[in-house]
DNA sequence: GGTATGCTTGCAACCGGTTGCATTACCAGT
DNA sequence: ACTGGTAATGCAACCGGTTGCAAGCATACC
């Protein structure tokens, strides 16, 4: 079928070593050689088998990446930079859609026999244990959006959530808010626990106390605006703090069909900053996440595991800020 | 380093191949001999190398899809849907992102690098002759949400934009709309120019004609909103229909900005309802093209193009519907 | 001219599986 | 017990590359 090794060899007069040493970089080829097996693989339109070579090589410059969460467009983002810089380096991405898998065991499964290069998981909603099982396999892994594991586990890039937490909390309080809630994520997420976990903490420092805890059922429009609905059928609030952009808009539509307005009747804090978050109809308020450089970090990062193995890399937190735009009133002065 | 069919062997006292078959469905072996090379194998935590199986079988149960869309959430459920319909068949995506590529050429050779039992490329803003040369190349290829092409080309799953397009002026028409602009996708896309020239010959065919047309420079909301600004400064429309739905969306906000109220001052048809058209903030009409239908096809299609070569597969196109929400008044009655 | 030095080049083994073919084992039938 | 037929097994070649090693070669230097 596809033209081989052997062929662009015969037609050059060369053996098959040269054809090989003139596709592999840095290999000792003169220049004579080196122009007849270009011009026989051009004639006869040869591309070498990665396939092949991955064999021999023993790489297959294939990094994985796992996803659970194909419903939020922050990971539009994700897959974009992902491909993208893994493109910039020669290698490929492999997907792998945890979204409906009943057993993320079989995933790890499948992606050892691919003998993918690295993994990266990307998600929170998944136990630490899980990025755990592919370092047990031997597979350089980095969990991104993760959290750092006490006891020397798994290389995690993400964000501070605590911190976050801390600085939802400070937003809110510094714009006068006194009877908050909080619309998380899902609850089984370190990330969400993490984040109410800073929030809790601030509040209490500030001799206040949050009126309500809800969480979303996923990140969805749809979950963040069941669980503002039944929010507001039982309390009363006047600023909600939630776990995600998303989730944000599904409650405050939740909010706004109830004749409330924003952020005059009650105000409301994003986490993200995802591009919808700047749409007019919504104008939120939010605390950004580097999504582009925790991506980058972690395809660094997993590049560096598999060209130095041996050599562990340290988890890397980048800092989030708040993004003012129309869900919160200004800062109250003195 | 990985465990290999050899030390399986010699583990179970049997032969290479006798491991080789008790992996390959439907192959020949004795219970026993499958029973002592299980017990093996799962001492020494074997799996089978996909690299190495590929090489031998000419088949790597890769299946390339080529995208150029990561702004637009519809691509989201493209991404979902395409991961887990070919995980349900034991096949892998390989992603390639030519959002920011210069030189496809580069894409297909790197595909065809990787040895894909086939690709699917889902976009309808590349030129035809971009999914073609993958059929040149001897790769199955199938353009799902392409056009047509006259002459026996590639096999296309998508829907009939034309259709589509006399769909949308009907629609307006039978709501009254009479000065009716069009904000469509990118220019060049065939389905843009598909869905205009279907909504050009229907506009005319009521004899109403179209108070001006623009082009969104990309699927996003900026563009969209841009578009509708430059649009609302130089005329005066009572109906938009937009090439998409992320589109409308800006135009929308557009409009709302310069105080216009939907639908009284005016009406917007998007396009895909897309999750976000549901949302109570915009509740958009729109025409909504099967998504899920047509990835469904588009895998179903590349993979009997796989195991069946040289047997043609017939193009598919899929139906449309106007889904009524909040952006057109109600069709006029008598 | 002889030889040390450093590139090129080809040979052949190897990467980890699959598979056609020949051989052996097994079982049933008489 | 013998035969015939089928199922199971092992051998060895092959998939398409890479790479250590040794031989070949040209150049430079004495």
């Amino acid at each position: 079928m596809a033209v081989t090794l052997k062929e662009v060899a015969a037609k050059a007069g060369v053996s098959r070593s040269a054809v090989s040493r003139t596709f592999t970089a840095g290999a000792s080829v003169s220049a004579k050689t080196r122009s007849k097996v270009e011009k026989a693989a051009r004639e006869l339109g040869y591309s070498p088998s990665l396939i092949a070579r991955s064999l021999a090589t023993n790489r297959t410059k294939l990094i994985g990446l796992v996803a659970n969460n194909f419903q939020n467009p922050v990971f539009l983002e994700v897959f974009d930079l992902y491909t993208r810089t893994l493109q910039e380096r020669g290698l490929r991405p492999l997907l792998v859609n945890l979204s409906h898998e009943t057993d993320p065991a079989h995933s790890v499964q499948m992606l050892k026999q691919y003998r993918v290069d690295g993994v990266v998981v990307a998600t929170s909603t998944l136990p630490p244990e899980f990025a755990r099982s592919f370092m047990d396999a031997g597979v350089p892994v980095v969990h991104a959006f993760g959290r750092i594991a006490p006891g020397a586990g798994v290389t995690v890039v993400g964000i501070d959530n605590r911190a976050c937490g801390v600085m939802a909390a400070d937003a809110l309080l510094a714009r006068g808010y006194r009877s908050v809630a909080v619309v998380g994520g899902p609850e089984g997420a370190t990330s969400t626990q993490d984040r109410v976990a800073g929030f809790r903490q601030r509040m209490a420092e500030a001799g206040e106390h949050i009126t309500d805890i809800r969480y979303a059922a996923n990140y969805s429009y749809g979950a963040g605006r069941e669980a503002m609905h039944t929010l507001l059928s039982e309390k009363t609030v006047d600023a909600v703090f939630c776990g995600d952009d998303l989730i944000c808009m599904g409650a405050m539509d939740a909010a706004r069909s109830r004749g409330m307005l924003i952020p005059d009747d009650i105000g409301f804090l994003g986490f993200n900053d995802m591009a919808m978050a700047g749409w007019e109809a919504y104008a939120l308020s939010t605390i950004r996440q580097p999504t582009r450089d925790i991506i980058m970090a972690s395809v660094e990062l997993v590049v560096a595991m598999v060209e130095r193995p041996g050599e562990p890399q340290r988890s890397r937190l980048f800092d989030c800020s708040v993004v003012e735009r129309k869900t919160l009133r200004p800062v109250s002065v003195g």
